[in-house]
RNA sequence: GGCCCCGUCGUCUAGCCUGGUCUAGGACACCACCCUUUCACGGUGGGGACAUGGGUUCGAAUCCCAUCGGGGUCACCA
């Protein structure tokens, strides 16, 4: 085997701050997705240095959810059969050392030991200003409306480890507070980006930026540039907001003596009114809900919200003026309010019953195209992850931003939904029902007979699972909690000097007159349609009696299913209850 | 504001590199009709875009410039 050709490597590297974000999930998509087209590897590391905000909760829940989608990483960490977290590392055999750790925050002394090579190279130097020190001076500066560059201290000379630079040094080592920062170069920086072209900057754009923090972490460009090195990470393909990031990792390279690797900036993907898509549209999102709650009914205060919803009426007063954008507090609300959180990141899809399925490929063709067509002359867009890993192409990633249209990706699952076999539907809508909607699941029961008649009704028309619990949730419920929509009751019962109610008691002792075992779909459908043709009416107008009897609702799956599904029995007791919530016709 | 990126239907995009086959194609959404026991599905049809202005050229969505517009980024976050 070619043990010594390097090769090419990927990596997708999320800070574990919260779920995967839809944006993460494609740039990790991608990443994989060019490393199986061409033989690589995909590597996952995780970017743990903001001490403050990172969780091994989360790092586990983004590797889930990377995985749930299908995206499986060659190098990094995973998450073991027992729950533990495992590691695939460099065999031996491929010629690349063992990496050892891939959370950032495990390898400190590494980075230390890089950080020390600078400083005896005279390319980095302890700085002693405070934060505070530094943001009132960088205030100023924007409130002159100049751009703010930390001054390189005059004592400082480039390239060189000299008597100041050793005080310094000395005085941190003795452990005074303080920052390291980069001896930025005062040259152009041409950024070869694969997407883009040449980029360049011109020398004297980049200052001296902090390295590594007060809290002894480095900072993000300083951990990637030496991961990127150490970890034979060959390709970089993320989101073009990093695209100003790179020329301080090419400077940083060049300072570390390390080569550069290939870079890809993939478009943006955006909320439809083109703002950034991030985790606090929730919040936002909550927020205007509850705002818009208030100006309707002035009795709605931080403090009835507080009793509410239990959350601290402090922390809602601050989430109302925007203070905060607490999470929490913004799923509180919308169940309050029932208003549904707009989907941002991975699990939010999932738990609302999206299929990975339907989110790679509606994602890998925001800003990607394969641009090949279907036998009938269509634009090939429907595609599984096999087809990405066969035909990715960075050739043919694109340069705009591209909207985040959910209108499509409903349509893309309603499909992908409807591709499946019934089999495979069943078993995978009950597995989702059993997570995220138990108590339905309960209600159906063990019965595995059951399930599969309840998912025929309910696949041809579901375009998440979750519709298929709201559209079969009224048959699984107790007979006598039939909650009546009151206009389709009136247009369906009531109307017409309550014709509908006539019809209802007319189906109603045909069905009686049923034994158990003729209580099929087929018998049921003759029964209704010989009921229109006697009444004149055809047999719309009995079905939807019979609907707002059974489901409360004018809409529910076809009756001769449904009606079986119930039973003789439950479809008689509540059109019992019907009649009698109506009164009998007289 | 400085720097950087981008600009084809409402949205995702094909076409652009290698000008003519583009009266600009597809998908989602929308509208109409058909199918239909409801809702979906499905079928047929329809409206809908080359940001603007200058060049270059016999010819520009395609090449060049300007303008306008949108976005990103300017942390001891990543």
């Amino acid at each position: 085997m070619s043990s010594s050709a390097s090769p090419l490597v990927t990596r997708f590297a999320p800070s574990p701050t919260g779920h995967l974000h839809i944006g993460g999930a494609r740039s990790a998509l991608f990443c994989w997705a060019f490393a199986k087209k061409n033989g690589g590897r995909f590597m996952l590391r995780i970017e743990d240095t903001d001490a403050a905000r990172s969780s091994l909760e989360s790092a586990r829940g983004i590797i889930e959810d990377l995985h749930w989608l299908g995206i499986v990483n060659d190098l990094g960490p995973f998450i073991a059969a027992d729950g533990s977290v495992g590691q695939h590392d460099w065999e031996a055999s491929s010629g690349h050392p063992p990496v050892g750790e891939y959370f950032q925050a495990k390898r400190v002394p590494i980075y230390n030991k890089y950080l020390e090579q600078l400083v005896k190279s005279g390319r980095a130097y302890p700085a002693f200003e405070s934060n505070e020190e530094i943001d009132a001076q960088r205030k100023v500066a924007v409130a002159a409306k100049q751009t703010y560059r930390y001054p390189r201290p005059s004592e400082i000379e480039f390239g060189k480890f000299n008597a100041a630079l050793e005080a310094r040094w000395k005085r941190a080592q003795a452990g005074e507070r303080h920052v390291m920062r980069f001896a930025a170069p005062n040259e152009e920086i041409v950024v070869h980006d694969e997407v883009l072209g040449d980029v360049k900057y011109a020398p004297g754009e980049m200052d001296d930026f902090v390295i590594r923090k007060a809290d002894g972490f480095p900072i993000y460009h300083f951990a990637v540039v030496i991961d990127d090195e150490t970890m034979g990470v060959t390709h970089v393909m993320r989101a073009q907001e990093h695209l100003n990031n790179t020329p301080r990792h090419v400077a940083l390279q060049k300072a570390l003596g390390f080569r550069t690797p290939s870079y890809a900036h993939m478009p943006l993907i955006v909320n439809m009114d083109n703002s950034k898509m991030s985790k606090r549209d929730k919040a936002k999102f909550a927020r205007k809900a509850a705002k818009d709650a208030i100006a309707k009914d002035k009795a709605i205060t931080a403090t009835s919200l507080s009793a509410s919803t239990g959350q601290d009426e402090k922390l809602i007063a601050q989430f109302l003026s925007a203070d905060n954008d607490s999470l929490e507090i913004a799923q509180a609300l919308a169940k309050h309010f029932k208003v549904p959180l707009p989907e941002i990141e991975v699990w939010d899809f999932r738990q609302n019953g999206y299929l990975p399925e339907a989110i790679t490929n509606f994602v890998s063709l925001l800003g990607w195209n394969p641009g090949l067509k279907t036998p009938d002359g269509k634009d090939l867009e429907k595609f599984d992850m096999q087809f990405l890993a066969s035909h990715f192409g960075i050739d043919r990633i694109g340069k705009t931003s591209s909207k985040f249209d959910r209108a499509k990706l409903l349509a893309f699952n309603a499909d992908a939904i409807n591709a499946l076999p019934d089999e495979i539907f069943v078993s995978r809508w009950r597995t989702w029902c059993e997570e995220f909607e138990p108590e339905f699941a309960k209600a159906v029961g063990p019965s595995a007979d059951r399930w599969l008649v309840l998912a025929r009704a309910v696949k041809p028309r579901a375009k998440t699972l979750r519709d298929g619990v709201k559209s079969s949730a009224f048959l699984v419920r107790p007979d006598s909690a039939t909650d009546f929509d009151p206009a389709a009751a009136e247009k369906n019962l009531l109307a017409s000097d309550r014709a509908g109610l006539k019809l209802l008691r007319t189906i109603r002792d045909r069905f009686d007159s049923v034994t158990d075992a003729e209580w099929t779909p087929e018998l049921l459908h003759s029964l209704i349609e010989q009921a229109g043709q006697q009444a004149g009416t055809g047999m719309g107008p009995v079905s939807q009696a019979i609907r707002i009897a059974i489901a409360g609702a004018a809409v529910s799956p076809p009756l001769g299913e449904t009606l079986a599904v119930l039973g003789k029995r439950s479809a008689l007791v509540r059109i019992d209850a019907c009649l009698a919530e109506f009164g009998s016709a007289s």
